[in-house]
DNA sequence: CTGTTAGCGCCTTCAG
DNA sequence: CTGAAGGCGCTAACAG
C-alpha cells in the first residue's frame, strides 16, 4: 500500500485535476465521490478509479470553508499531564476517529483565562463540537465564547444547565464506599482530605462524605489536588488534640501526599493511621503500604463524553443526558486488610 | 472584558464587516490589520476600531487556504497516556503556543500503521510542521507520506537522518551513572531490562549498558515498555543458575514490573537485589523501597523539540540540529543507599 | 443524469 | 496610499 507510483507530487492532486482526467466536470466529481445525487455507475467508477490514481485527498480546508463543517471536535482538558485527562483523552479519541472527527486539543493550563483562551479558539475554528474538562469559567464568560448552537458535552466538572450533556463519577457512591469500609475497620474518626469545593468532583465528594461520616469540622480540609496540598493538610490533621484515626484523600494525588507526610513524621501505615482514597493509581498496588482505592476507567468517561457528543452533533435535538460512570472498591493494605491474592 | 456588547451574533463579524464599517475596501482592511503595506495612519486606526467593535475574528480556515500556511503543527506520539509523552506534550505546546502555532494531536496508538494514518491526515491537513514521537514507521513509508519540505523534528525515537533535527535524552551518560553507582555498591554481575531495540531508547540504553558492564549474555532481557514484561523478566532473571546481584531497567514501567515481581517472589529489595532504573516516576519516592533512578525533565524535551522546529518553519534552511536533554542521578534506597535528606 | 455558476472568507497581485 | 479583481479547493443551487 505504501508504494504509490507517485514521483513526488509537488502540488497535491485537486478536485479539479480528478474531474480532467476522468473527463468529467467538477461537479460531478464531487457528487461521485461524496456519494450524493444519481449518477451513472460508469461515471462514478471512471472518476473514482482517477481519484485513486492521483491519490487524491480532499482539503479539509476548502471543504470546511464551504460547508461550514470541520469534522473537528474541541477538547479542554485543564492539564493533559494529569493521567485522568490523558486516558481520557484516549477513550474520547477512539469513538470520535471512528465516527469521523479529529480532536483539538486545547490545555487551560488550570485557568479561566487559559479555558476562555481555548474556548474561543476552537470556536473560531468552527469546531463542530466541544468536550470540555472545565477549569471554572462561568456560564456567562462560557455562553460569551462559545455560540449557542455548538453542541458542548462536560466532563468531570459540569458547568450547571449548560450543554448538551454531562459525564461525571459515581462520586457519592464511591466516598460511600470508602468510609463504609472504614467503619468496617472499626474506625469512628473519619478525616477528609478534600479537593476544591469549585469543581464537581470536589463538592460532590465532600458531600457525600458529609451525609456518609457525619463528621467534627476540624476533620474537613480543604486543598487543591495536589501532592503537596495533601501532606500538607495531612500533617495538620495529625497535629490535631484528637487526631482522626483514619483518613478519606479525595484524589490519588492527595492520597500520596498523606502517604509521603506519613512518612516524614513517621506514622506507621495501617496501624496508627487508615488511608483510603478515591482514584485508583496504576501503582497503588506498589506503594507501602499498597493503597485501598475506589477506581474507574478514565477512558470510559471520555467514551462516553465522545459518544454524547456524536449523538448531538449528528442529531439535532437529541436529548440532553447525564451520564454517571461506575467505580468499584479495591481493597489492599493502607486500609488494615490483608493483601488480597 | 467577557462582556462585549453582542447579541449573540449568529453570523460572526467577517473582513467585509469589517471594511464596510470602517468605510474602506477590504483589501484595505486586511492590510490595516495584518500590518501589511504602507497605509494612512487615520485609515489603519479606522479599521482597528472597526474590527474589535464587532469583534472581528479572521477565519483561520479561509486564512489558510489562501495563504497555504496553517500555522499549526501536528504531534504524533505512540501513546498520550503515557507520563513522559502528556508532559513532553505540554513542553512543546507552551513554546509553539508561544510562537503562534496550534498543536495538532495525533496518537499511533503504537502500531505503524496507526503512524502512517496520523500522518497522513496532519499533512492532508496542510500543518506546516511536525513532531514525531515515532513508532516505528520506516524511512521509505514517512518519505512517500510527508512531504519533503514540511519541516520534521524527531523526539524520544529518531529516523536514522531524516527531518529537520531530533532531540534525545543523554541516554548513554544515564545508563553509564546507573551502572557506576551500581559499583560503587560492590555489585560485579549486574542485569539489564532492556527496551524494543527498534527504538532509539531502546538500543542506545542496551548499547551504553553493554559498553559499560560487559555483561554475560543471559543477563540483558528484552521486551516491550510495559510493567508485564519487567515483571516477566525479572522472573527469569532470578531464575537463573547464577543470578544477578543488582538490575538495571532502561524504564520506570519496566522498573515497577521488577519491584512488583520481587514482592511477588519474596525477594527483598535492595538487600537480596539492587534496583535502578531510567527514568525517574513523579511517585519514585513513595515506593517501597523507593526507586534510586536517572530523572530529566520530560516538559524539556517538548521545549527542545519545538524550538528546533519553530526555527526550521521560519527559516526555511535553518541548519538541521541533534538535542541532547540531560539526565542526572538521583539516590534513593532501592540500590542500598540510605535515603537522603 | 450532468454541466455551469457562484460563492465560503481571506489575501495578493495589479492598477490607479 | 487605496480599490478592484481574481482565486485558494471545494460544494450546492440552478439549469439543461
Amino acid at each position: 500500500m505504501t508504494t504509490d507510483q507517485v514521483g513526488r507530487r509537488r502540488r497535491p492532486a485537486t478536485l479539479a485535476d480528478v474531474a480532467a482526467t476522468a473527463g468529467v466536470s467538477a461537479s460531478t466529481a464531487s457528487r461521485a465521490l461524496n456519494g450524493r445525487g444519481e449518477l451513472s455507475a460508469s461515471t462514478r467508477a471512471a472518476v473514482i478509479e482517477a481519484a485513486e490514481r492521483l491519490g487524491f485527498q480532499p482539503s479539509p480546508l476548502a471543504r470546511s470553508l464551504r460547508t461550514r463543517r470541520t469534522t473537528t471536535v474541541g477538547y479542554v482538558v485543564p492539564d493533559i499531564a494529569s493521567p485522568f485527562y490523558a486516558a481520557s483523552l484516549k477513550g474520547a479519541q477512539s469513538v470520535l476517529e471512528s465516527a469521523g472527527y479529529r480532536v483539538m486539543l486545547m490545555d487551560s493550563e488550570q485557568s479561566v483565562e487559559g479555558e476562555v483562551a481555548a474556548l474561543r479558539t476552537l470556536v473560531n475554528h468552527q469546531v463542530d463540537g466541544l468536550l470540555v474538562a472545565t477549569a471554572g469559567v462561568g456560564p456567562a464568560a462560557f455562553a460569551d465564547v462559545v455560540d449557542a448552537e455548538t453542541p458542548c458535552v462536560f466532563l468531570d466538572s459540569v458547568l450547571d444547565g449548560a450543554g448538551a450533556g454531562t459525564v461525571t463519577l459515581e462520586n457519592a457512591a464511591g466516598i460511600e464506599m470508602l468510609v463504609e469500609h472504614l467503619r468496617g475497620h472499626g474506625h469512628t474518626r473519619i478525616a477528609l482530605l478534600a479537593g476544591p469545593r469549585q469543581e464537581t468532583s470536589g463538592s460532590e465528594r465532600l458531600d457525600a462524605f458529609v451525609a456518609a461520616a457525619r463528621p467534627a469540622p476540624e476533620l474537613i480540609r480543604t486543598g487543591p489536588w495536589t501532592l503537596d496540598s495533601g501532606a500538607e493538610q495531612t500533617g495538620a490533621l495529625l497535629a490535631l488534640e484528637r487526631p482522626p484515626t483514619a483518613i478519606v484523600a479525595s484524589s490519588a494525588e492527595l492520597a500520596l501526599g498523606c502517604l509521603a507526610a506519613c512518612r516524614e513524621l513517621g506514622v506507621r501505615l495501617p496501624d496508627e493511621l487508615a488511608l483510603v482514597t478515591f482514584d485508583d493509581p496504576y501503582f497503588g498496588a506498589l506503594l507501602e503500604p499498597s493503597l485501598t482505592a475506589v477506581g474507574y476507567d478514565p477512558a470510559e468517561v471520555g467514551r462516553a463524553a465522545a459518544t454524547l457528543l456524536v449523538g448531538a452533533m449528528e442529531d439535532e435535538d437529541a436529548p440532553r443526558r447525564d451520564v454517571r460512570v461506575p467505580v468499584t472498591l479495591i481493597r489492599r493494605r493502607s486500609c488494615g486488610c490483608e493483601e488480597e491474592r
